[in-house]
DNA sequence: CTGAAAGCGCTTACAG
DNA sequence: CTGAAAGCGCTTACAG
């Protein structure tokens, strides 16, 4: 590989000199700039960003910790980080934890060891006082969703609201009996606050939750197919409608709807989230919940870009769900 | 932040014996290690992997180019490589060119610049000197699909005997006017197998393909839904099933015949390309070509690896696709 | 078994 | 405007 010496023995000049040439010192000559960079075209040389690096410039590289990559609403996540961080020349590391600790704890050795410059992450597991002095230390940003104790700064969209309003929806269509359909575990069901918008909406309407009708731990599309399932298992008592934390899931339910003929809205009404793409190809179209993913990418980018280079931090945009009405409630 | 010298101090060993410790070298006993290890932890310090790097270990870190994250596509050859990077202490680098040139320079400059271990490119517009020259080094691995004349190594499906198959199916059910539904441009058809597996098909039952029912630069759930109006627009001669290079695609153009009344696949048969979760979600359910995506992920983190470990490359695996028959066809 | 010193490829304060 | 030299934080050949 070449280096800088090769450049400088090439055009004459001293490292010194082929140094500023690159870094666009004003100390340079234009026709000086202009051999030694004829030189390093010939030579193929570019400078080793290594080196560069432990000379104090950062990695330009960010950690983007997501669940899992396959899952779209990371995906569309991801996509406007990228964009928002290639802009001011930083790169995505994508780091998806599978939900295992050992993975999480990983990648933010990664961030010590200063492989990464800074690090999203969309879920927080390991909540030891270094991890939270890295969150200080603004190294650290989280984002989306975290279900803790702890009183950490997130940059999350109004989920209670959310739920609220399509619940409010729902109700308001005259739907009495609505389930709810949620990737979480029961246990999570005290601090979800999607889970809390659904609740107070029903309240308001006097309507008590029926727990018969909360069907935890639907994460893919055969489990919403199964959930359909269920939800026929209850006889009278099943809901007339559902609030489905998932468009996948949703997607899920409503294919056997079809397969068992029972009618979207007008038998059962379903309500997703995320406004996937999926939901506008499905039959019905999915009536959804989109969240403003563009905007918080963007946000949480910028956010971490400023915390690294100790710029004054970004206003935070607000961030609003919208329902989009389709046709399946 | 802490530095090795930091440790030595506290110690009182030298900077070798730390840098021997951390790097599990034979000649320091158990119990300096031991000493070592619990001042590293007292003062929560990691070595500066960008200073080990200098020394000569890599970046750990492998670029994968894609076009766009949000194609689930991607996203699942993506999570493939990751997998198997990860379990040897790689991590991905996610690089989409949205189909700008500017961007597929920036990241072979990436390469270059050594902030990347490797490359693995899964399409590639400048095919100049050097970058074929990265691609003999082993630095840069090209990965599903190039349209262009260059004779270079690609790690791929057999795309024509896939679409071939897809094809003679629908023929074998009676299909005569089959219509051909791709993302690419016109342009580049002649240059397509996949395209041409759909000709030989049709060539060996006597028929000669019609341009009329050839769809380019569909690539959009929404440009699925035109083309169902493209393909009534035919009238007469309109095709009674509908290879589509593309789940998405093809979900809008089913969605779009529920719309309009149009039995599937009784009136119009309909294969996609890649088996997508939408396929399993979709009613019916969308019959389709299953990509050994897995399979290539593996491989190609695989042989990226032992090149940037100058290893012996792994053998190919047959990378074979397969005609997953749902409702649709 | 241990340490002083050279060196990885750059950048930059200092001196000219 | 230019260059010799120090230094970023490590690893490792060399000497003991």
């Amino acid at each position: 590989m070449t280096k800088i010496s090769d450049v400088a023995e090439k055009t004459g000049y001293s490292i010194t000199t082929i140094s500023r040439a690159i870094n666009d010192h004003p100390y340079v000559s234009d026709k000086t700039k202009k051999k030694i960079f004829d030189a390093m075209k010939e030579l193929d040389y570019y400078p080793n960003n290594v080196a560069q690096q432990l000379r104090g410039k950062g990695t330009k590289l960010i950690g983007v910790i997501i669940s899992f990559v396959t899952n779209p609403f990371f995906t569309y996540l991801v996509d406007a980080i990228e964009k928002a961080a290639y802009q001011v020349g930083y790169q995505i590391v994508i780091l998806q934890t599978l939900e295992e600790p050992e993975r999480e704890k990983r990648f933010i050795e990664m961030l010590k060891k200063r492989q990464l410059d800074g690090l999203i992450m969309t879920s927080l597991d390991d909540d030891s006082p270094e991890v939270l002095k890295l969150i200080e230390a603004g190294k650290i940003v989280v984002c989306n969703r975290y279900l803790g104790e702890q009183n950490i700064p997130l940059i999350h969209v109004d989920e209670k609201k959310a739920t609220y309003e399509a619940t409010y929806y729902l109700l308001s269509k005259g739907h009495r009996k609505i389930g709810y359909v949620t990737g979480n575990r029961g246990s999570m069901l005290a601090v979800d606050p999607r889970f809390k918008g659904y609740v107070q909406a029903l309240k308001e309407f006097g309507i008590e939750p029926n727990s018969d009708c909360v069907f935890p731990r639907r994460l893919t599309i055969s489990d919403g197919k199964s959930t359909l399932t269920d939800v026929l298992a209850l006889g009278e008592e099943r809901p007339d409608a559902l609030l489905v934390i998932s468009d996948e899931v949703a997607s899920g339910i409503l294919s056997q709807c079809h397969l068992l003929n029972i009618e979207v809205p007008e038998t059962l009404a379903i309500i997703g989230f995320d406004d996937q793409p999926i939901a506008e190809a499905l039959y019905p179209g999915l009536t959804t919940v989109k969240q403003p993913i563009k905007e918080m990418g963007e946000y949480v980018a910028a956010l971490i870009i400023a915390n690294i280079e100790h710029r004054k931090q970004p206003e935070m945009p607000e961030l609003n769900t919208k329902l989009i009405i389709r046709g399946t409630a």
